[in-house]
DNA sequence: TTGAAAGCGCTAACAA
DNA sequence: TTGTTAGCGCTTTCAA
C-alpha cells in the first residue's frame, strides 16, 4: 500500500471508501467487509475490491474507524526517551506487541514533572490500551484513567484497583546492594539519589524505597546514613562526588540510586585515579554499558525488557476483558563487577 | 482535565460535546467554540461551558476532530528505540516541539527491514506532519508519501522534491577519521560496517558513504582496503574483532561505522589487554558514553540533537505552507580521545 | 451475498 | 452572540 506514487501534479485528495466503492462498482459496505476480512464476501467481490484498492492507493483512515469502534493501537507513555532503562522496557513492549494486531504509538512526556499531558493525549486518541511507564501522576488520577481505558503501569509500587502493575522489588534490590557492600567490609557508605522534589508520588516511587532500605540497614549496624540528593544535572553529580572524595575521611563506597548517577561517580573517581578498593561504586538498573569490561559497573539488574514484555501481555489480557488487578513483582539480581568487591577490573594498559 | 476520578461503579460512557451542551444548556456549536477558543463567545457563555466541561470531565476526541480537520499532532518514525544516536535526534525533536501546539507521537519500526508500516501508520492517523528518522524505504516511496503529508527525512542522503532532508556530511566525517589515523601513522586499517543486506537504499545510506571514503583514501595511498561486514549481532562483532587480532600481522587501527560496533571492538581489545597504541579504535556518532573517561572513545560527533531540532523546525515551516525542498547538511566534528592517537587514556588503577 | 441508511463526535457554514 | 444543520469516512444493522 501507498506503493504507487500518486500522479504528478497537484496533490489529489486521498481516496476514501466511497471512491473505492465507485471504482469497483460496489457498495461502501462491501468494501468495508473486504478490508476487514469480514464474513460473507464472494471471491469475485474480494478480487474486484482488492484491485480497486490497489489502483486508488486507498488506505482506511484510523479516525473514521475510531468513530465506530477500535483504533487497533496501544499507547505507551514514556518519561524520557534518552533513559536506557526506560528504553529497555520499551524494547520488551515492542517485541511482545510485534506479533499482535496492535500498532504501537509512544507519547513522550514533554514535562517531566507532570505526566498527565502524555497520558491524556493517548486517551484522546482512543487507544485500545495504555502502558504507563513510571508515570509522574498521582495514583488516584491513574485510577480515574484506568476506569476509562485498559491500563498497565510499570515501575511504581502502586496497589491499584483498576489497572495492573509491573514493578521491580526495590527493597530486595537495595538489600542485595547493601549486603554486598557490608560483606566487602564497607562501613562508610553514602547513598546518592534523586532530589525528592522531582517525585510526584514519593510513597510509590522506587527511589525512596531504595533510600529507606539503605537508611534502615545502616542504622541496624549502628552506622549513620549519609544521603545526598541530586537534582538530575550531571554537573551536580560530579561536583558532589568530588566533594565526597575531598572529605577528611571520605566514604569507601557509594550506592547510587540508578546507573546514570553511578556512571557520573565513576567519571570522577577515574579522573582522580581512585580505585575500586578505595571507593566502591554500585548502581541500579544494569544499563547495557555497565557490563562493558572498561566500565565493569556493579549494579542491580531489574530485567527491564522482561518487565516490558510482561506489561504488554497483561495489557492484552485486560483488553481481552480481564477485570481484576494483577501485580507482577520482579526479583532483581545483583551483578558484581569491577567497581566493587572482589572482581578485578579489566584495565586498559598504558598507551 | 481528567482530574475527577469518574464516579465509582460501572464505567460510564465518556462525555461528548453533546453532553456538555445539554449540561450547560447551550448548543454544541457554542461548546465547540469555547474549547477551540474561537471568536464570538460571551464571558458568561465561556464560564457556563467551562464549568460543565469540568463537571463532566469532558475531553474532545481527536478522532472526531480529525474528521473535520487537523489532529494537531506530529509523528516521528524511529528505526530503533534502543539506539542512542536515534534517541539523541528524538531528544532534539521533543525539545523543539515542546513549545509548539503539536503533540508528538512516535511510531517505532517493528520490522527493521521495511519501515513502511510505521510511516503508513502515522499517515493513517492523519498526523499533520512526519519526521522520518533513517527510514528504511525507497526514496520514490517517500516522495509518494510526501505528496500527501508534510515530511522531513533525517539521516539519508536523498535529493528529494517534496520533502526536506537533514543529514550529516558523512564524506567529511569519514575523511576526518581517516586523516586522523593516517596522521597517527597507521596503515593497516580495517573498516567494520553494517552488512549491506540490511540496507534498503544503499545509495543514500550513510554507511556505504563512509565505506566509500575509507576505500578511496586507502587506495590513494596504495593501501589495500580491508572491509568487514557485520550483520548487527554483538556476538558477531566480538568474534570478528578477535579474529582480526589473531592474524599474523593484525591491523593497527579499526574504523567502525558506528559507535556500537566500536564499543564491541573495545570490549575485545580490553579483554585481551591490547592497548590503543597497538590497536586504535575510532567510532562514529559520539554516543554519550563515548566521552566517559573509562571509555574515551575517539569518534565523530554528528550533532544528533541539533539535527533533530532542525528537522522539527523545517517540518513546522512545511506545515506552514513552504513547498520547496530544503537540505540541511551538518558538518561533523572529530573527537579524539583515548582509543586513538595521542591523548593518553585515563586508566583505572590496580584494585 | 450484497446494498441502503443511520450514526459515531466533532467543526464550520449559515441563519437567527 | 448563539443555534441549526450538514457533513467528514467509516462500520453496522437491517433489508433485499
Amino acid at each position: 500500500m501507498l506503493d504507487n506514487a500518486s500522479p504528478p501534479g497537484p496533490p489529489t485528495r486521498a481516496a476514501t471508501i466511497e471512491d473505492v466503492a465507485q471504482h469497483a462498482g460496489v457498495s461502501k459496505a462491501a468494501v468495508s467487509k473486504v478490508i476487514r476480512d469480514a464474513y460473507g464476501v464472494s471471491d469475485q467481490m474480494r478480487e474486484r475490491v482488492t484491485a480497486s484498492i490497489a489502483a486508488l492507493d486507498y488506505r482506511p483512515r484510523v479516525a473514521a474507524r475510531a468513530m465506530r469502534g477500535s483504533t487497533a493501537t496501544i499507547g505507551v507513555q514514556l518519561p524520557q526517551v534518552d533513559n536506557e532503562f526506560f528504553t529497555r522496557i520499551l524494547t520488551g513492549i515492542v517485541q511482545e506487541l510485534n506479533a499482535s494486531a496492535y500498532q504501537l504509538i509512544i507519547a513522550p512526556m514533554a514535562d517531566p514533572v507532570s505526566g498527565t499531558a502524555a497520558l491524556e493525549s493517548l486517551y484522546d486518541r482512543q487507544v485500545d490500551g495504555i502502558i504507563a511507564v513510571a508515570p509522574a501522576v498521582p495514583q488516584a488520577w491513574l485510577e480515574g484513567l484506568a476506569r476509562r481505558v485498559p491500563l498497565v503501569q510499570v515501575g511504581q509500587h502502586d496497589h491499584p484497583q483498576h489497572y495492573d502493575v509491573v514493578v521491580g522489588d526495590d527493597d530486595a534490590g537495595a538489600r542485595l546492594v547493601m549486603e554486598h557492600l557490608f560483606d566487602s567490609g564497607h562501613t562508610r557508605i553514602v547513598h546518592v539519589t534523586n532530589d525528592e522534589r522531582i517525585l510526584v508520588e514519593p510513597r510509590t516511587d522506587p527511589h525512596p524505597r531504595r533510600l529507606r532500605v539503605y537508611e534502615s540497614m545502616m542504622r541496624e549496624r549502628g552506622l549513620e546514613p549519609d544521603v545526598i540528593r541530586i537534582d538530575s544535572s550531571d554537573h551536580d553529580t560530579r561536583h558532589t562526588v568530588n566533594d565526597l572524595l575531598d572529605r577528611a575521611t571520605p566514604p569507601t563506597a557509594l550506592f547510587a540510586g540508578h546507573d546514570s548517577l553511578a556512571l557520573s561517580a565513576l567519571e570522577v573517581s577515574a579522573e582522580r585515579g581512585v580505585d575500586a578498593a578505595e571507593f566502591a561504586v554500585v548502581g541500579y538498573d544494569d544499563v547495557p554499558i555497565a557490563s562493558h569490561p572498561l566500565i565493569g559497573l556493579s549494579t542491580v539488574d531489574q530485567h527491564g525488557q522482561e518487565m516490558g514484555a510482561t506489561a504488554a501481555q497483561l495489557l492484552l489480557e485486560r483488553i481481552g476483558g480481564r477485570q481484576d488487578a494483577q501485580r507482577r513483582v520482579f526479583s532483581p539480581a545483583l551483578r558484581v563487577r569491577a567497581t566493587s568487591g572482589s572482581a578485578p577490573a579489566v584495565r586498559r594498559t598504558e598507551s
